[in-house]
DNA sequence: GTTAGCACTCAACGAGTGCGAGTGCTAACA
DNA sequence: TGTTAGCACTCGCACTCGTTGAGTGCTAAC
């Protein structure tokens, strides 16, 4: 089915990247001008093209756009991924140099990045918990009756939280319980905080289970609730391409963007280093998403990805997508093996 | 110049109020069903209160539009304060009650809830920083060459940062330097903290002067940093107003809440209690931006508002920050007193 | 297999038209 | 003096309809 020609092949990416960049249905004449061929002979070819599924007509006399199949394939077989200019491998560099230390910031920076070089929109996604592990958890005592739970990770992450303890609990008392929780979670994974944990508490101090029921719980549901957040930047590039002209349709997008754990969700489903979602495949009706993973240790912390229009350049989100991977990577990783963190003013 | 009779200004109150609801020029005819007059008398005041500035025709033969002059005579002297419906003073209730205990978490369900009951963008800033108290600092080693900085409010605000320290620096050291900086910070307001402070550590361990620049240093540009931040919700309600069925201003609008820092300023510059500023006096053009501040313990801390059209329901829009106003209010003076925290599962 | 030629299709554009909501003005009325 | 009825006028909007041009499919010839 999916033998292609070498012709068809050239026909069809050359189809595919004039559609790419002119958003208007492309002729017969058009390509055949690309090719030592008359327009009756490209018109001939696509209309094989149509028959397999590759091309469509949006009416009798237009010309010919994509379809899905179309990218789909052109992003498994045809498309060479664009190389990015210097300016843009500078200004990519230009906000890893600044080594800003909160993961946050990192990530906001990075989501800023990726829309303004690709125009497209950019969604971020936290290191993700389940890969995280605990570095420490400190105790502060805040009043009497509440305390301040600070949770470092691995990643150079943190969580803090203040709590409210079932009793009023000394400085001192906090201090033995700060040690005893990092006896019990330093090095592990932050998934194995959870409320229901039936500790081996009992044997220290009986009494202080409860507080510490409450502080799991309560870490626990601070990093449930992380799940579904989501960094995303750009939306209002989106309405600049030719398929947001119908307001309707682009409140319909900007909808779905307000969804934030939706989002996650979909943006973190994909387990591949690098993935290319088109159309249907999203899940999300007309709109492609690619997504990249950035990492630390040999282990996958989370996803940044661009959602666009079907019609998108592939090969340039990728090449961007990979590169910001890669830098974000290379700040985790440092901040992993040393927590090597400076800040420089702006 | 503004003594309007008593049917002029009922007349430009129904012409209005039927204009916010409906988004078409109101004509005579409209009008007159509503008095016991015609529609040629109607007319003569219609064409009066043009002179006069208050009304504006899109093309002759088009009904009359409020001008930005009407909206704030109506806000200033017709507009009746709307009473919330039950069902939506539940809602807003609803979340008070959850007592979630993260600023960062109340003022984003305050957006929220703020879009959804007034079907425009919302914009919340959190507690500024100048009015805001030092409760306490803490010191904790993360890895001999890195601590973990928090800054504790008397709001209850919470800002953590990693330090790189300029050399390692014992446990016990940072113990003591965070009990000096405690000393020195306690109860003042955060804006002491600035980088270029020489405070009165020479006196105690001059060697440790260096540590204390960066570590002061880096706060301030975290607190600095925070100036700038704003939470916006329900930027796709704004597509769905008839103002901005144009593709293009609807982006330029996206552009603008993109531009965060630039929000949070015109968002901030108004002092009052609750203000309301209309069309040219937004400096943003065709928009009006009405704001509420939230305060605790007789200090302002931030702003909550509203972002829509000129054409806005500002009679509801005015109660519902008022009521969100103060359920913030009531949240953070709890926590002012007495840090007050629970967390209760979702 | 390729190409020239030709008839055909159909969205887009613009001019022309009728409609209707709404106005301003005038003259008459209370 | 304020109100009203009547009427001519304006002008955006929706609709129609012919024209244009890009593009197609098909056929016959090379």
């Amino acid at each position: 089915m999916d033998d292609l020609s070498k012709r068809q092949k050239q026909i069809l990416q050359a189809i595919i990247e004039d559609y790419i960049s002119s958003a208007m249905p492309v002729g017969s004449r058009t390509i055949s001008k690309s090719f030592a061929l008359s327009s009756a002979t490209i018109r001939n070819e696509m209309s094989d093209l149509e028959d397999l599924g590759y091309l469509e007509q949006p009416h009798t006399s237009a010309g010919r756009i994509p379809s899905e199949k179309a990218y789909r394939f052109y992003v498994d077989n045809l498309m060479k991924l664009s190389t990015l200019t210097a300016p843009e491998l500078n200004y990519i560099r230009s906000y890893y140099d600044k080594r800003i230390c909160q993961t946050g910031e990192v990530l906001s920076d990075a989501a800023r990045v990726i829309s303004d070089l690709t125009e497209y929109v950019s969604v971020v996604t936290p290191p993700k918990v389940s890969s995280v592990l605990v570095t420490s958890i400190q105790l502060m005592p805040i009043n009497p009756s509440t305390a301040m739970v600070v949770l470092v990770t691995d990643t150079g992450m943190m969580q803090s939280t203040p709590i409210v303890l079932p009793r009023n609990v000394s400085p001192d008392e906090l201090e033995s319980m700060s040690r005893l929780l990092n006896k019990m979670f330093a090095g592990r994974s932050v998934t194995e905080i959870h409320p229901q944990a039936q500790y081996a508490v009992e044997s220290e101090i009986a009494d202080q289970k409860q507080i510490f029921d409450t502080i799991c719980s309560v870490l626990a549901s601070r990093l449930e609730n992380q799940k579904g957040k989501v960094l995303i930047q750009g939306a209002s590039k989106m309405l600049a391409h030719q398929e947001f002209t119908d307001v309707n349709k682009a409140r319909s997008f900007l909808q779905l963007l307000e969804e934030n754990s939706r989002i996650s969700e979909i943006v973190s489903a994909e387990s591949d280093e690098i993935s290319v979602r088109i159309g249907q495949e999203t899940g999300l009706g007309d709109v492609s998403i690619v997504t990249a993973t950035y990492s630390a240790g040999g282990k996958d912390l989370g996803k940044i990805g661009v959602i666009g229009p079907t019609r998108m350049q592939y090969d340039k989100v990728l090449s961007v997508l990979d590169q910001v991977g890669k830098t974000l990577s290379e700040i985790f990783a440092e901040n992993v093996k040393t927590e090597d963190d400076t800040v420089e003013e702006e």
